[in-house]
DNA sequence: TCAATTAGTCAGAAAAAGTTGACTATGGGA
DNA sequence: TCCCATAGTCAACTTTTTCTGACTAATTGA
């Protein structure tokens, strides 16, 4: 996965394709239609997942505005990622995905 | 790019998201749309493409079904690369994208 | 016949992506 | 205080993907 670099995108689609296309990345995303998503609950029900995959798909979402890491101040205090705005807006482009 | 296998897909969107989002694929679908491809043209035309790349990416996308591929025995006899009607469902798919 | 254009293939190298196992750091509960 | 759960990071390794350069083979024009 490694970094994220803006290279000189000649296909407007191509950027868009490149992130949501990462391993764990639309299973990330499908997940969290469903509700929020913590770590370790996802290394645990990802099945062949790992620690450092899952964080770095998931610091990507994040840093791309599709996820919101929100950090619950409760009984056990811990980290939720939700579906942002942005990342609602891809809702339409997954189901078009799927009737294909 | 290598062989194309289809896994234990856990999200209907995900193995097509594999395929389109190969290396220079969205960008031949695209110059696609705006007419059949050549071969030779397209190493040309491509910048920073390569021979084997631009011929993986053709096979698959002729293999997946989003290209025709087309032998034209007219003056140079030759090769066109043709969206095929499979191909032409996409076509919203990467209009929606484009405005994400 | 020679050379160019067509469209590739092949093996090996390099680069990118993904995985592994060890480690860090904070907050509670017993 | 010790232990477990939380959510990670890091370096090294493996696997997959992409690229390079050399080569093949048919067609065609001079």
């Amino acid at each position: 996965m490694g970094e994220i670099q803006k290279s000189d995108t000649v296909c407007p689609a191509e950027e868009l394709l490149k992130i949501l296309s990462g391993k764990w990345k639309p299973q990330l995303f499908r997940l969290a239609l469903d509700g929020p998503l913590r770590f370790n609950s996802l290394l645990r029900q990802v099945e062949g997942s790992n620690k450092q995959s899952l964080a770095m798909a998931l610091k990507e979402l994040v840093e791309e505005g599709y996820l919101d890491k929100v950090i619950i101040k409760a009984k056990p205090l811990h980290i939720e990622y939700t579906l942002s705005a942005r990342g609602r807006t891809l809702i339409p482009v997954f189901k078009q995905l799927e009737i294909l």
